[in-house]
DNA sequence: GTTAGTTACATGCAAATGCATATAATCGGC
DNA sequence: GCCGATTATATGCATTTGCATGTAACTAAC
């Protein structure tokens, strides 16, 4: 509803543009997962392997997989397995939950913290190089502030 | 460079104001992908084969693969071996360059644009759905200038 | 015209993924 | 406390993916 438009805009305007600015978020979303993809830093862990490890270092509290799993774009069966291997390979540990002997609780070992920071001190300054370089502070916040409202569930 | 801010913002938070721009985006992206997969369209093909579908219903020349692959977030022999699929089933023709005999040239199949047509009507509606619920219209168009500039490639 | 280098795409193979389903634990009536 | 329903995670298996590499075609320098 802006002052030039009819308040009433055409159902169908409205459909493309939501359209179109979903487009422009998942052609952005490509273009830089390749560019960060595409730096020297995958070695030893994959990104994917590498979301889990920031996601649990972001939290204190150990957490549960199916807790994982909605920060992660993965099947609940192929988290569970990335899981596994990051438990073999010493950066994840498992802990049972005495309140419920169902939960998996994870939580990063020392190794596993210390690969996240290494990496991820890496990863966060050419992630700042890719936005700040295309767009300003004021830009960037309003970004954040309208995929948050993206991010946030709603019933339908 | 806010009115309130210092002109020289430190560098940390400038870089972390990004990281979080960043953080926000890609989860509005698994969000929203979660919420698209959910809806039931996909039986007859996958979100990404959709994807390749979409992508050559919007140019009338016929796509190379590697101009395909800029588009579909995939490397070069899955794309590749995706679109064998899709020929197979007859969703997808590959037609020579006779400029070019390494070049595959794809465009849909009648078949293929049909499919592409009938799935995209319904998930366009879902997408608006999602898109218009969060968002005003000047957002939306906000949001498509931000993440349309987020895509330009630059040097570094 | 030959040859080295590059580009476009395909293929072998191991690893990762998703779907369906299994297993085990908790919850809610009764 | 018992039993069906639900929740949390794991596993079998076919499919898909990525990495490394192969093959064929184009390009450019000589």
């Amino acid at each position: 509803m802006t002052a030039t438009a009819p308040a009433a805009a055409p159902a169908r305007a409205r459909s493309h543009l939501a359209n179109d600015a979903w487009e422009a978020t998942m052609a952005a979303h490509a273009t830089l997962m390749r560019r960060f993809a595409a730096e020297d830093l995958w070695s030893d862990v994959s990104m994917r392997e590498y979301d889990v490890l920031y996601t649990l270092s972001k939290c204190d509290e150990p957490q549960r997989l199916s807790e994982l799993g909605r920060h992660v774009l993965l099947s609940q069966p192929a988290l569970s397995r990335l899981v596994d291997r990051l438990v073999e390979r010493g950066l994840v540990a498992r802990c049972a939950d005495p309140s419920d002997a169902r939960a998996a609780h994870l939580t990063l070992t020392p190794t596993g913290r210390d690969l996240q920071r290494r990496i991820g001190r890496r990863h966060g300054a050419s992630v700042a190089r890719a936005m700040t370089a295309a767009l300003t502070e004021e830009e960037l916040t309003l970004l954040e502030s309208l995929t948050h409202k993206l991010s946030q569930e709603h019933r339908s």
